[in-house]
This record gives C-alpha cells, structure tokens and sequence, in this order.
DNA sequence: ATATTTAGTTCCTTTTGGGAACTTAAATAA
DNA sequence: TTATTTAAGTTCCCAAAAGGAACTAAATAT
C-alpha cells in the first residue's frame, strides 16, 4: 500500500501527514516561521531542488497553509504567507523542536531554545486541558473514537476495521 | 542537497525530522501508543512493504525510540517496545492529530478525540511555561538562539551562515 | 511429522528526488 | 533605453527510494 492512501483514513493524524508530512514541508514550514516568504528564501536556505520546492509550495497552498500574495507590481511574484491555519502548526513545529532539545542535546549545547517573552523561561510542549486549567500529563490521555468510527467498528470484520482505519483502536 | 544533509544542522527541529521525519515513521509510532508491537502488527495495520517497514523499526532502535525485546523461547522473535524517549513523543502525535481535528474536521465528524481522562474535557496542544504554570500564546513564543549558533553568527558571513544552518536565526 | 506463523531478505519495477540547465517576464543598472 | 540581473518557475536526465511479490529459515502449533 502507498503512504499517500492512509491520507483519507479516519485519523486526524495521518490525515494531517497527509499534508505536512512529506519530506522538505516541516522545514518549509519552519523557516517560514522565521520569516522566509519568497521562493527563492526558501531554496536558498534549504538547497532543495526547485521543482520538488514548486511542487510543496503548491500543495501547502492548495491546501490553506500558505498564501501565495503577489508583491511589487508584477503579477508573476509572490509572497508565500502563513494563514492562521498555517499559523495554527505552531504546537507541531514547538513539538518536534522540544522533543529534540531534551533527547538530542545537553542543556547547554541546545541550538535553538523555546522561551516564554514573558518571563523568560523555557517552554515545554505539552497536552493541555482548557477545562482544568492545567497541563496534562501522557497517561491522563484519553485517545477516543468518535461515532464514524464506532459505527466502522460494529458493521466490520476486525479484519475490515484494520483496513479501514490503518490502525486498531482502543477498546474503550 | 539531500534532504538528510539536515540531519546534523545545528537545529532541533531538523535534527528530530532526521530521526521520526521519513514517510511511514510517525504512522509507525501512533500505531505503537495505541499498542502494536509486532513486526507483523505494523505490516498488517498499516501496508506499508516488509523491507521499509525493517528499515524504519531498525533505525528507530538504532536512536532509542524502540526497544527490540525477545519474547517466546526463542532469538528470532521480537516485541518492539517504546522507550521512554519514544513515549516522550506522544506532544509530536497529539500535535499533527490536534491539528487535524481542528482544521480538517467539523466538530461532530471528528473520527479520533484526545480528551482528559479525569473530566472528560477535549484536550489540546499547546506551549507550556512551567514557571509561569501557564498555557502559552503562539505569539509569547520566543525562538532564541543559543551560544553555539551566536558563535557561527559572529565568525561566518551571512551567507555562510544560511548554509551552516539551513535557516535564518532572528536577530534579537 | 507436517503446516503455519514470524521476522525478515531478495528481486524487480515504478515513483520520487537530486543536479543542472533553460525559460520568461519583471526589476534594476548603466 | 538598452543591457544585466533577479525571480519564479519548468524541463531534462540520472540516482535513490518505495511498492509488489516471492523467498527463507527458524519457531510454534496441530
């Protein structure tokens, strides 16, 4: 089976693999973050080849991630503009980026750090409970099916629901 | 320049791609969180060719993500059993999966919730500054630079530097 | 003793990615 | 105002990675 089949499975994560999942898009991303914007920033700062590069672009805009805004007064430059669903990758990016800090570095020989302007300090990324008010630690996540997917799971086979889902969910 | 030369950037996100970024790698961990163990359970639930599927659980082991454990009596069979650095990822997952469910899904059609054990409240991802014990804004995010990267600042022309990072430290 | 399962490996074909040159129009410099 | 450079791609060819399917060898199950 491709990779690119799991991208209409019912699962937000691998629906959204989908998108930013293929090789050179997180990076994309990332500068963008830091404020890369025109096609040649890009492949500048990465060294990827421009087709490859053409081709993400494409797909991030078609997608809403990014809009394509002319600039100057031709109609044949653009700006590629993080919408607020772009914007909204943020946690994922501040994800990979802690992940890496913590398990690929001592402390003192981080890259790059994640601060708080506020106050300073270093910012983990973590699940968070708007009704509690509080972080929430790994094992107090409950990973649930919605009713699509219970409806999936009466009416297949376990061997149908696999196939469908890519994966086995909990039984909960 | 290959997509790997980022691997060794002096950059933790990069650096984290280089490990979980392949095709197939994070649908291989979601998997496991939600239980699969076997070589066989991930070649089932996801599709993907025996031969990728060896190469990704080997370097997974190879960083320690995955622990390769013998079960039965014999040497030749084996649980693949996230580490602790492998279960530390479970930000990365809720992030692309939280994601999804907020800008691919309506809110009743969402497939797969993350929610709160303990109240039962929908979960999110987000940044989380443990002195301040606070969830923190997208735009409170500070990305500073640590000593290593100021010093390739100082000693390297800018384009130099583009090439040693593969992006654009910001200024402050 | 035979059949099946498990964890891979091997072979071949198709798809994707890397490198470099080419295109076309717009912006800038001389 | 002509010439040069820049920007945003596109096209071509070759190398590397992924898909499909069959094969292997030991471990279990019947």
């Amino acid at each position: 089976m491709k990779h690119s089949e799991h991208d209409d499975k019912p699962c937000p994560l691998a629906q959204t693999l989908g998108i930013v999942g293929e090789s050179w898009t997180l990076l994309i991303l990332r500068n963008a973050f830091l404020g890369a914007k025109r096609f040649d920033d890009f492949q500048q700062q990465l060294g990827l080849t421009r087709h490859v590069l053409a081709d993400r672009l494409k797909k991030l805009v078609e997608h809403g991630i990014f809009k394509k805004v002319p600039y100057g007064t031709s109609n044949r430059r653009f700006e590629y503009r993080l919408t607020p669903k772009g914007a909204a990758l943020s946690p994922v990016l501040m994800a990979l980026g802690t992940w890496g800090n913590e398990w690929l570095f001592e402390k003192e020989q981080q890259p790059v750090r994640y601060t708080h302007k506020t106050c300073g300090g270093e910012l983990q990324s973590a699940a968070y409970c708007s009704c509690c008010d509080t972080k929430v630690d790994s094992r107090e996540i409950n990973v649930a099916i919605g009713p699509a997917v219970e409806e999936l799971k009466r009416n297949l086979s376990p061997q149908q629901l696999i196939q469908a889902l890519g994966y086995v969910p909990h039984s909960s």
